[in-house]
DNA sequence: AAGTGGTCTAGACCACGTC
DNA sequence: ACGTGGTCTAGACCACTTG
């Protein structure tokens, strides 16, 4: 162990240097469910910080579900199934490879949008505002798994429509490219049937049920709406997870 | 303000005791979204405690979205629709209150149900054991909304086949009958196409879209699982909210 | 300049689990 | 008895917002 050296000049808090120094190792799986974790008193010590940073880190560790402790006992790595089942904010290309599937993209159109009276009131934003639609095939090992339109403010995102999202992440697009931060988003869940259409994109029988979900993502300040999303995830092959807690 | 007062030799912790009661002026609109909370200063000196106890109360109010916090600024009231969206535990009856319907049930069938491998091993139990059956009709202001089977381990809950759930929340009798806290539970949503008896059940029509959802609930231990629900929703009135985070 | 939240310290006592 | 996590104190300095 002792691989980290904590950066007390960086604009980085301590805690979170440690925290972030644990979670590799937890993800990485240099330490593996079950085992032990350093014991506040531990890092105090290994890093001369006080306990209260240490809880800090833990804690922190603890609410995201990578870790589990008991009074008495000690702190452990928590069992991956668990860490899984947040519900963190992720594009598709990241959970597609949680679950150990290739994700691919295909550009079905793109295009700029405005004057959208429902797509404005959607974002709550002025009528006149621009938006840039990006309509993907998303693909899992090649197959085709969920037809996504996104729809992005093009204030904050200008020339997007020039990018080529063949097989690219949208959101770490957005990250790279315009230094994006994404903070949380809102997001229905329903039932329905494709049309003829969708089946056909989707290469399913028509009247085939797939999961119909819309997502308003805001920016880091859980304010500003960036992004409005329909994708229609195909029933047969696709499974919401979820963790629920209290 | 100022209607508590803090027990220092209450079991409770002081953060939580300060915290309960912000909820709950909170809950019941006495701090009406965007309201300025007190500062964790004001905190300090109000209750004669240490200001990082008024900020573990603060932290954790933040963390289930009731309160947001700006530097420079201070602490205010989130907005209702946030906290509304984070995923809680419910049940049917809380969640239909939420949405501002009259929930109802009515029990379709209830049996013990013994050596069944493949529902044991979904509990990660012995094969040997018990499981009360609980198939129920929900509805929504007197409507069919989901079609609920619940397997209950009887070990936890003897005599459950003889109460009557015709309109009663079985969260609800679990707790004030058998004393049983639920912490947790893992959760999966799908899209299918209901078949005949369920749409008969649902009065649908055959080969309508339904949410599937199987849930396992844990106690709040974190550990101990005591419920396998699997729900179907009608697709056409029945929509899942989710927020996501980070 | 004053007030706010964000981070951090160096202690303290307690409840709990293990040896 | 010892080590663990849980709570709590009484300070400190910083970055930020507002008057």
């Amino acid at each position: 162990m002792r691989l980290l050296r904590v950066d007390r000049h960086s604009p980085l808090p301590i805690y979170y240097q440690i925290k972030e120094w644990l979670r590799e190792q937890i993800e990485s799986e240099v330490l593996k469910p079950q085992d032990r974790i350093p014991s506040e008193r531990d890092l105090e010590q290994e890093f001369g910080i006080s306990r209260m940073t240490a809880r800090r880190a833990l804690g922190e560790l603890e609410a995201e579900g990578y870790v589990y402790r008991e009074q008495g006992r000690g702190s452990f790595v928590a069992e991956s199934k668990i860490r899984q089942g947040l519900l963190r904010l992720t594009s598709f290309t990241e959970e597609m490879q949680k679950r150990g599937m290739r994700a691919g993209a295909r550009v079905l159109r793109t295009q700029k949008v405005d004057h959208d009276k429902h797509l404005a009131s959607r974002f709550g934003v002025y009528a006149e505002e621009v938006f840039i639609l990006v309509e993907r095939l998303r693909l899992a090992n090649g197959k085709p798994m969920v037809l996504e339109t996104a729809f992005l403010r093009e204030m904050f995102c200008p020339g997007l429509e020039e990018v080529d999202l063949n097989n690219r992440s949208l959101y770490e697009t957005l990250r790279e490219r315009y230094g994006i931060q994404l903070g949380r988003a809102e997001q229905t869940v329903e039932a329905r049937v494709a049309d003829d259409y969708e089946a056909k994109v989707l290469e399913a029988r028509p009247g085939t049920p797939v999961l119909a979900v819309e997502r308003l993502t805001y920016l880091s300040d859980g304010k500003t709406p960036i992004e409005y999303v329909r994708s229609l995830y195909r029933g047969d092959r696709y499974r919401l997870f979820i963790e629920l807690r209290r």
